[in-house]
RNA sequence: GCACCCAUAGCUCAAUUGGAUAGAGCGUUUGGCUACGGACCAAAAGGUUAGGGGUUCGACUCCCUUUGGGUGCACCA
């Protein structure tokens, strides 16, 4: 990629000037009305060679004019005070990229050198309860994570790590007995209906409550009494649970629950026992996990609570037990809201004190969703808003902008409420909370979803109206904006490698936009269907397909789809 | 009470992880199809990056502090 190898001739200008630096980092320009790429070396080694930056930007570039002479990758080297060094590509060095590009799997990104297991743990549903908007980031920035380590060539396997393990199990087994719903007769709607009305129950009724414990005590006891009403429930859920994720184009490889860990939690302990790290606190077995610098409270992990039960801090790590047991995971990737941090903080020093995984642990802590007010999204009755009603609003609202939107297949219509949904969402950062606005869903201007899909099919009809197999590209650069277009594909490589560093799909999000940016431009600009230079026609159509390719690749990693017609 | 996270244009968010002139979208104002799709493009207005101090060649970014929000702190997940 174009970094490496501005990286390796900068190295070797810098040998010749007895320059000793380690970091040498070309990055794109941020002034891009002076130059491509730029290095900013010469500011740490003022400090070391003792000389004026300006003099060290001179010095590197009269050592990279020499290089380039041979290479003819540069058509302007120069520096600029206060000691910046200034690079310019040539067009022929540009355009050999993107042959490279084009011709090799991936784009030419580079692949690992060893290929590394990644578990990813995201979606977290509670089975007998419906799927709100709070499960809707979980399951996108997992997946899209998933699909972004899985394209730069390490192997992934996704766990849903369904919640069949709590209390709503009794809840919802109790309210059937006490409304004397067969289990056979099950429905999905009886199950929306009772888990809340009887967890509400449950909270002010100690007796229910308690009816409630016993009865989820005896599930996670695999007693008989209560398997038939626990399979149907379960049967009936992950079934709608399905039926969602599908929508939303989001796959596992396992639906294991906190239950498959279950079988796991007895030798847990006896490695937390047979280590000494389990001590009795106020009646219950905890874990601590203190250390030395620590600077923040540390409260101890709750393994076994005082009246015998486990915890979800027990079965999380059961769970990785279980995964380096299946497994052998080099890392396992939590997707969770980040109120969650301070747990997974826990659990993970407590695998590492007993050595339960090899794996590094990580967390996505990403910021809720919130309205407003600032706090976790909630509708106008109090009621946090089923994503099933969230899809159905959006499309309608999509449905309303044109009459022409009416018209389309069922089948496009949901790839594009998907766009808008996951664009919306993916051009941020998931580090923060987010305010959630209904009407920032029913827009389909700007930086949008149906902005880049528009945009891609756009593109696609000029490819497809002039049928050319174009497989060549000359060393011609026509205009600016044909420039702007091919340097910014260029950046491609590096985009992708942040995103897969930092977990973060919103690098890809935000590129795209830029791309379809610079190409919107590029077709304002230029005709190509009456283009009389056989010669350039090709090379456009060549660059626009690859840019198009590039689109649909990248969005296939945001989970989006592309529609047929728009 | 203790700890952690956050504060950027009227609103919603970026800023290549310490680089040059802080960028987008929405909204507002103005302009552009007898040309491959106007869900587009061009232009204008809008900023003391919450306030104050520090670190250094250089700070939205790192440190301290004040203010204002959010979140988490023992048997729920």
């Amino acid at each position: 990629m174009v970094i490496d190898k501005l990286n390796a001739i900068l190295k070797d200008a810098l040998i010749q000037c007895n320059f000793n630096i380690d970091d040498i980092n070309i990055i794109k320009s941020h002034r891009p009305d002076l130059c491509d790429y730029q290095y900013d070396g010469a500011f740490k080694l003022a400090s070391t060679v003792h000389k004026n930056p300006l003099e060290i930007a001179q010095k590197i570039v009269e050592e990279l004019n020499l290089i380039n002479d041979k290479l003819n990758y540069f058509s302007k080297i120069d520096y600029a005070p206060p000691g910046f060094v200034n690079l310019t590509l040539s067009d022929s060095f540009i355009n050999n990229e993107l042959k490279l590009m084009n011709d090799n799997p991936k784009f030419n990104i580079k692949t690992p050198k060893k290929v590394e297991t990644f578990v990813l743990d995201y979606g977290g549903p509670n089975v007998a309860k419906p799927l709100h908007v709070g499960h809707l980031r979980t399951a996108i920035i997992g997946e899209s994570v998933k699909r972004i380590i899985n394209y730069v060539g390490h192997k992934t396997i996704s766990d849903v790590h369904l919640g069949d393990f709590g209390l709503q199990i009794g809840q919802v087994i109790y309210g059937m007995i006490d409304k004397n719903i067969p289990v056979e007769k099950l429905t999905l709607k009886d199950l929306n209906i009772l888990y809340p009305e009887y967890s509400a129950l449950s909270k002010n009724d100690e007796n229910i409550k308690n009816e409630c414990a016993k009865i989820t005590k005896s599930i996670q006891d695999k007693e008989d009494k209560y398997q038939k009403y626990y399979e149907k429930i379960i049967e009936i859920s992950i079934k709608d649970i399905k039926r969602i994720y599908d929508y939303l184009g989001v796959s596992f490889d396992y639906w294991y629950g906190e239950m498959s860990a279950n079988a796991y939690l007895k030798d847990v302990e006896e490695i937390l026992n047979n280590l000494q790290l389990l001590e009795k606190s106020e009646g219950a077995l905890v874990v601590s996990v203190k250390e030395e610098n620590d600077a923040k409270e540390m409260p101890p992990l709750i393994f076994k609570k005082s009246n015998g039960a486990y915890l979800y801090g027990s079965t999380d790590l059961a769970t990785i037990y279980q995964r380096e047991k299946d497994f052998k995971p080099d890392y396992i990737i939590y997707c969770t809201d980040q109120r969650q941090s301070l747990h997974f903080n826990q659990v993970f020093r407590v695998a590492k004190k007993a050595n339960i995984t090899d794996a590094k642990l990580e967390h996505i802590g990403y910021g809720t969703i919130n309205g407003k007010d600032n706090k976790p999204y909630k509708t106008r009755n109090g009621k946090t808003p089923k994503l099933d009603d969230l899809f159905i609003e959006i499309k309608e609202t999509f449905e309303n902008i044109k009459e022409t939107n009416k018209e389309m297949s069922e089948k496009d219509k949901d790839i594009i409420v998907n766009s808008i949904i996951k664009f919306a969402d993916f051009q941020n950062n998931w580090e923060k909370d987010y305010i959630f606005d209904i009407s920032k869903f029913s827009n389909v201007v700007g930086k949008t979803g149906p902005y880049i899909l528009y945009t891609y099919l756009r593109i696609n009809k000029i490819i497809k109206d002039e049928n050319l197999a174009v497989t060549k590209i000359s060393d011609n650069i026509y205009n600016t904006q044909d420039r702007d277009l091919r340097i910014k594909l260029l950046e491609l490589p590096t985009i992708i490698q942040n995103a897969f560093i930092n977990r973060m799909p919103s690098v890809i999000a935000n590129y795209i936009y830029e791309l379809c940016g610079v190409l919107n431009i590029f077709y304002q600009t230029n005709h190509i269907a009456n283009l009389q230079n056989e010669k350039q026609k090709e090379d456009w159509l060549y660059i626009l397909n690859l840019a198009n390719m590039i689109i649909k690749e990248m969005l296939n990693l945001l989970i989006i789809d592309i529609p047929s017609k728009m």
